[in-house]
DNA sequence: ATTCAGGTTATCATATATGATAACCTAATA
DNA sequence: TATTAGGTTATCATATATGATAACCTGAAT
C-alpha cells in the first residue's frame, strides 16, 4: 500500500501543519529577532524593565508586553527602545 | 563684544533650530533607511507600485503611502512588503 | 487632443498599537 | 511570615496604522 512519497492522509496534515507551522514562524521572526535582541541589551546592561520604561517615556508593563512579542511593534517604537538602550535599530532588507 | 564661543541669540537660535532638525532627523533614520531600500527593491525590479500592492495584498495608494515616509509603519507590514519583493527584513540594534 | 500607465493625495471605516493604571505572581531576603 | 523587586497580565481610552475607494496629476504614446 504505501509507495516512496506517498502520505498517508494523517501524515499529509501533520506535515501540513508544520508547514503553516513554518510559514506562521517565518512572518513573525523579524520580530522575535530585534525582541531577543532588546532583551539581551537590557538584561546585559542590568537594566529593569521599570528603567527602559522610564528611559523611553512609557509603562513597565508596556515594556512587558513587547518583550513578550504578542503584538506588532512599530518601527518607531522599536527605534525609541533602541536608542533608550544606547543603540540604534538598523533595518535591512536582504 | 564677540568672544569666541559666545553665540548671538539669532545665532542661537538657528544653531537650535538644526540641532532640533538633527535631532528630528535622527529619529526618522531608521524609517527613511528601510523606505529608500524598497524603493530601491522595488523599482530595480522594474516592479510597479500597482503590482507590489497586488502581491502584499493591499492597493497601490497605500504603497504609495508607505514609500511616502508620511507615517510610522508596522514590523509585520514592512516584513510582508519585504517578502513581497524577494527579500527579508533584518533588524539589528548596533 | 486623448488615452493610458504610474504615482499621489484625500478621506473614511476599522483594527490595532500604545499609554496608562491596577492587580497579580514569584523569588529573594529581612 | 512579611516585604520587596522585577516581571506579567488584564483592561480601558485614545491615537494611529491599515484597508479601501475615488479623484487627481504628470508624462508618454497614440
Amino acid at each position: 500500500m504505501s509507495k516512496a512519497g506517498a502520505k498517508s492522509s494523517e501524515m499529509k496534515e501533520l506535515l501540513m501543519k508544520d508547514e503553516e507551522f513554518k510559514a506562521e514562524y517565518e512572518k513573525l521572526r523579524p520580530r522575535y529577532e530585534v525582541i531577543s535582541q532588546i532583551i539581551e541589551a537590557r538584561t546585559s546592561q542590568n537594566m529593569t524593565q521599570e528603567e527602559l520604561a522610564l528611559r523611553v517615556g512609557t509603562q513597565k508593563s508596556n515594556i512587558s508586553r513587547l518583550e513578550s512579542g504578542t503584538y506588532n511593534p512599530s518601527l518607531d517604537f522599536l527605534s525609541k527602545v533602541a536608542r533608550s538602550l544606547g543603540k540604534e535599530v538598523q533595518v535591512t532588507l536582504k
